[in-house]
DNA sequence: ACTCCTCACTAAACCGGTTTAGTAGTAAGA
DNA sequence: TCTTACTACTAAACCGGTTTAGTGAGGAGT
């Protein structure tokens, strides 16, 4: 970057603001002249600093995502990727980029916001929302534009990207009474998590609407691990449930495996379902019943209303996408005859 | 970020200048006119502006890391979420972050670097080498500074941080020969990219050590797909293996669940070893035997040596981590006697 | 009493763009 | 012919910091 804009203002034989003028489709320099200045920058390999342009304009040309996660969690949820992927497709349609932190312990992750509000993003997509979010303050405080996904349980200023999960859930636990069951449990994710609770909510609401107690609950915390020991805990009740729904694909996929090596056939004595329809889901043994969310589109969308929020596009409301689907698959089947 | 150097400045009594000192601990202001500065500026909750410092100093603060993959493949690699919490332990400590681009199609990768180069980004880390790869190139044209993971096989100007992939492998065909193995198959990553490469050459080479051939290689492309098709060619073979090293443990799991569902036995009939110790990996059933990287280190150090290149105090040679271990589980097993 | 230092601080230049105010030249209109 | 309007361009301010050169005061040395 040594070849700065006086350099082609020179080689073309006008003033800096010419050579501006020129490069941004600007009206005020003849069309002869605009060539000129053109091919000299060309010539010279000249593409302008966004430092000392963003300096001028108060912007950064970039958005923000903290993800707030165990470095082990990470590479095992779908998730991530999968929206960092939609967010570049709108993004690589703009001058913005991504600006990545990974936060895993609690206090890095307001170190983490607070580096990027020194001027580093224009604004951040908030993930993961907790209840009671401690982050909105903060924003607030660093004056940082956002959008969340899903609307969070307190008074929220930013507009949400919803991708409801609940009707997913429902639609499992309704396929699983409708085979018969009526001992379901649900193994969940951190109840911190507003997604931990809007899962547990629709699969408490589908029992109830079925006239079914929803008493089979075990908090786990989205780990392999913890599916494992949530699994056996409830595989070892007297009123063992016939089926389980995991919220997510991992512990789904360890309370398969915790069943059939303690002699515990999947679907014939318990019926499995997961969350987030992985990749590997559809082949374990039995494949996996499972809810796919379009992540992709998820991120699409908020890099969307954040860009739109920051140019002043966007109106402030919140986007409703379209659902989950349940994906039915071999780990589900009729509950057996007592 | 309205607050300025100007506002804390007067507030202060002072000029910017000696706001500038006082904040960077530089001698110049007496010890009580910087401590009117500095709760002049937390009253103010004044924070100086990066864009600002980094137009002045040419420094962007922030590293680059271009990831070029199918959005589908992405979700289900264990490494990059690794990677990249791994690259935020270091960036942590300094006063980095990192700006992430996804690069779906191909043209869109060499646009993402060039998006990179307008002085968003100080330098770049560069994974998933290919063969001859093309992007050596393109960044000494950008005069970006760089680390590779694993050395090119063309001339690279570039350090590069290291970690044999060849030697798990070796490890893996080793083990597989001890048990009495003798048609030992490897479903392979796509050849383009060197670690593809070198993880066959390691099969092959080890294969050849034990005076066995190194026939039945089939090239597929490191997603489920592809290593259900290899596996299904292999397995239709006359002289089909009683072996299979696959290049990744989702190759390795659409491989296991398409020998189970075909009458194939593992590990009675047919061993399986994968690479990169998912989580999901230890809970499959059988739960397989792999190799386990490190790629949180790997993206510690790699941002480490990148971060040394740039202020001049890495000497600009290889770094070599310790390589990934070979991981025993029940996928493998003694080759049944004919 | 004078020079010479050092210290604490200010003014101004600077980074590399954008943007505004201003100027010269030309053409149209009265 | 003189004003008016417009075009094409330049000079300079500006964004918010850092850094250099310069200034005035106070103390030490001779």
């Amino acid at each position: 970057m040594a070849v700065t804009i006086s350099d082609v203002a020179s080689a073309a034989g006008v003033s800096k603001g010419a050579v501006s003028l020129a490069l941004n489709g600007q009206t005020g320099v003849g069309e002869d002249t605009r060539q000129r200045i053109l091919a000299a920058a060309k010539a010279l390999g000249w593409t302008p600093s966004l430092r000392a342009r963003g300096l001028k304009s108060s912007k950064a040309y970039a958005l923000g995502l903290v993800i707030a996660r165990d470095a082990k969690l990470l590479g095992t949820d779908p998730f991530f990727p999968a929206f960092i992927a939609g967010i570049e497709t709108t993004l690589a349609e703009h001058e913005y980029t991504l600006v990545l932190s990974v936060a895993t312990a609690r206090g890095a992750e307001e170190r983490s916001y607070r580096k990027l509000a020194d001027g580093r993003v224009d604004g951040v997509i908030l993930t993961d929302v907790r209840h009671d979010d401690s982050r909105l303050a903060l924003l607030r405080e660093l004056k940082l534009p956002a959008v969340t996904l899903n609307r969070p349980d307190a008074p929220s200023p930013f507009p949400a990207v919803c991708m409801d999960d609940s009707d997913g859930i429902t639609a499992a636990v309704e396929h699983l009474i409708q085979l018969g069951h009526t001992r379901i449990a649900h193994v969940g994710g951190a109840q911190a998590y507003i997604h931990g609770r809007s899962r547990r909510r629709a699969w408490a609401e589908a029992l109830g609407a079925a006239g079914l107690g929803a008493d089979l609950f075990i908090e786990a915390d989205f780990t392999a691990a913890g599916g494992q020991t949530a699994t056996e805990k409830l595989l070892a009740r007297e009123d063992r449930p016939t089926a389980i729904v995991y919220a997510n694909d991992l512990m789904a996929t360890a309370g398969l495996s915790f069943a059939q090596t303690h002699g515990v056939s999947v679907p014939g004595d318990l019926s499995i379902t997961g969350y987030d329809n992985a990749e590997f889901a559809r082949y374990l043994n039995p494949p996996l019943t499972t809810i796919a969310a379009d992540p992709l589109q998820w991120g699409r969308q908020a890099a969307r209303v954040l860009l739109g929020l920051l140019d002043g596009s966007h109106d402030g409301g919140d986007l409703v996408l379209s659902p989950p689907q349940l994906v039915l698959r071999a780990s589900t089947g009729p509950a057996r005859q007592p």
